[in-house]
RNA sequence: GCCGCCGUGGCUCAGCCCGGUAGAGCGGCUGGCUGUUAACCAGUCGGUCAAAGGUCCGAAUCCUUUCGGCGGCGCCA
C-alpha cells in the first residue's frame, strides 16, 4: 500500500497497483449500487468508485463535498473516468467531515470573492498559484544568472517615493509612517555595496482605481544596478521577460491547458522587443486621436491601441520630464525629456517602468523643488549623490500584471491569492 | 475625484418599465433510478424582496437618502 499523489496515478505510474491517497472530496455522485467520488489533492483530481459490496461503502456514503479523507484502492486505467484513470476503493477513512460547502455550481463573482478563503481550493486558483510560483522561480533564476543579489527592503517608510496622494499612512507608535510604494530608493542605496541588486516585495498604492488591472497591494519585481544606461536596462528587461516566458512555456503546459490559456503566446516572446520613443508613440496615435499632443501622458486606451499594433511586449521610452518622477534622469542637452522607459503588453498596458536615475545632486535638488518636494526629507537619498555617485538605472515590474497577461485572466485579482483592492481585504 | 450598473430563499436568477403583499432552477431533505461525468425523475423544506424614509387605499415594483458590490475614466505596476 503506497501513499501516492494523484498526479502520479494520472501519469500512469501506478497502474494495477494498490495505492493510498489523501485529499478532499471534489465531487460526489451517489447511486444505489455505486458511489463516484472525485478526490482532489494539490496535484490533481481523480475519480474513485465505491461499490456497495466494498468495505469502504458505509464511510463513503457519509462523505460530503470538501470532506478530508484517506482512500485506499486499486488504481487502473479506465476510459470512462475523467482523466483516464480511476481508483476502485477498498477502504475509505474520513479525516474531517465537511459541513455543507457553500460554493456550488451556481456562483456569482461577488459570492466567489466573499468566499475567497474557500475558492482558493478551486482548480482555477490552484493552477494559477502554481504558475505564479513558477514565474517567481524563473524570475529569480534570471536575476541570479545575471549576477544580481536579492535584497530585502523595508515596507515601513518615512518619505514618499511617488506622489504623496497614493501613500497609505499608518500610525507607528507615536509617529506617522507610510507603506512603501516602491523599493527603488532602497535598492539605490544598496547598489553602492552590492552593485547589481533586486527584490521581489510588496508595494502599496492608495489609488482609488476601480479597474481589472489595479491592486492596492501588489508584488513588485525591482532591479537596480550601477554603470547602466537605457540600453542596458531594456536589454535586461527583455531578457528577463524572454526567460520567464520561455521557461513557463516549457514547464507549465498542463496548467495552461487546464486553464484554457494560450501558451504559444509565451513561446513567441523573444528578445529584442520593439522599441519606440514617446514622440513616435504620439505620432502613431495621432492618426486615431488627433487631439493628442506632445506632453500628454499616454492613457490606458492609448496604450492598448499601441499594444494591439505590436501584439506582443514592447518598450516606449524618452518620456516628457514633466510627467515623470523627480528621480528620473534627463538628457543633459534636452532637459524636457527623461530617460524613462515603460514595457507594455497587449490588453494590460504598462507592466513595468524603469529608467536611469539622476545622479547629479544639484539637478536632483532642482527637480525636487520643481515638484514641491522638500530636499530635507530626502537627505539620505542625496547622500548617495554626495559619496561616490554613479550613473545607474533600474526598473520595477508588476508581478500580477505580468501574470494577468500571461494567463489572459479576466481580472488581476485572480493572479494573487489574497487580493487587496479598494473594497476587498478579507480574509 | 468623476461616471455607469447591480443588491429578491443557502446559491443563480425572473418579476420592477405599465404598483394590488413573490416565481423558477440549483443546493438541502425524503424516495426512486443511473458507469456517473457539478446526471436524471418525484415530493418536500425554505424568502416579505440591502436598509431607512416618502408617495399611494395599496410598493419588490415609483421617489429620496444611506450602506454594500461590480466596472469605466483619471492615476499608476
Amino acid at each position: 500500500m503506497a501513499l501516492v499523489k494523484i498526479r502520479e496515478i494520472l501519469d500512469g505510474k501506478c497502474e494495477n497497483t494498490n495505492v493510498t491517497i489523501r485529499g478532499w472530496v471534489y465531487r460526489k455522485r451517489e447511486g444505489k449500487e455505486l458511489i463516484f467520488l472525485l478526490v482532489r489533492d494539490s496535484t490533481g483530481v481523480i475519480q474513485c468508485t465505491v461499490k456497495k459490496a466494498s468495505p469502504a461503502w458505509s464511510e463513503a456514503e457519509k462523505l460530503t463535498i470538501e470532506s478530508a479523507l484517506t482512500l485506499e484502492g486499486t488504481a487502473k486505467q479506465d476510459k470512462r473516468a475523467p482523466g483516464g484513470y480511476e481508483i476502485s476503493a477498498e477502504a475509505v477513512s474520513i479525516v474531517g467531515l465537511a459541513e455543507l460547502f457553500p460554493i456550488t455550481k451556481d456562483k456569482s463573482e461577488e459570492f466567489i470573492r466573499d468566499m475567497r478563503h474557500l475558492w482558493l481550493r478551486s482548480r482555477k486558483m490552484n493552477l494559477v498559484m502554481k504558475v505564479r510560483a513558477k514565474v517567481l522561480e524563473y524570475a529569480r533564476e534570471y536575476f541570479e544568472k545575471e549576477s544580481f543579489t536579492e535584497v530585502s527592503p523595508p515596507m515601513f517608510i518615512s518619505a514618499a517615493v511617488e506622489g504623496g496622494s497614493t501613500l497609505f499612512g499608518l500610525k507607528y507608535f507615536d509617529q506617522n509612517l507610510y507603506l512603501t510604494q516602491s523599493s527603488q530608493l532602497y535598492l539605490e542605496i544598496l547598489i553602492y555595496s552590492l552593485e547589481k541588486v533586486y527584490c521581489i516585495a510588496p508595494s502599496f498604492r492608495a489609488e482609488k482605481s476601480r479597474t481589472i488591472r489595479h491592486l492596492t497591494e501588489y508584488w513588485h519585481m525591482e532591479g537596480e544596478w550601477p554603470f547602466a544606461d537605457m540600453n542596458d536596462l531594456m536589454q535586461f528587461e527583455e531578457g528577463l521577460m524572454e526567460h520567464v516566458c520561455q521557461k513557463v512555456a516549457q514547464n507549465c503546459q498542463k496548467e495552461f491547458a487546464e486553464l484554457g490559456a494560450d501558451i504559444n503566446k509565451l513561446s513567441e516572446v523573444k528578445a529584442p522587443f520593439p522599441r519606440i520613443t514617446y514622440a513616435e508613440a504620439i505620432e502613431r496615435l495621432k492618426v486615431k486621436n488627433p487631439a493628442l499632443k506632445w506632453g500628454d501622458d499616454l492613457g490606458y486606451e492609448d496604450e492598448k491601441v499601441l499594444a494591439e499594433d505590436f501584439g506582443k511586449p514592447f518598450f516606449v521610452y524618452d518620456y516628457p520630464t514633466a510627467i515623470k518622477a523627480f528621480y528620473c534622469k534627463t538628457y543633459r542637452d534636452r532637459p524636457e525629456i527623461a530617460l524613462s522607459v515603460d514595457m507594455m503588453v497587449p490588453k494590460i498596458g504598462e507592466i513595468s517602468t524603469g529608467g536611469q536615475r539622476e545622479e547629479d545632486k544639484d539637478i536632483l535638488i532642482k527637480r525636487m523643488k520643481e515638484q514641491d518636494l522638500k530636499p530635507e526629507d530626502y537627505e539620505w537619498y542625496l547622500d548617495l549623490r554626495r559619496y561616490g555617485t554613479v550613473p545607474h538605472a533600474g526598473f520595477g515590474m508588476g508581478l500580477e500584471r505580468l501574470l494577468t497577461w500571461m494567463l489572459d485572466l479576466d481580472n488581476i485579482i485572480d493572479s494573487i491569492p489574497f487580493p487587496r483592492t479598494t473594497r476587498r481585504f478579507y480574509p
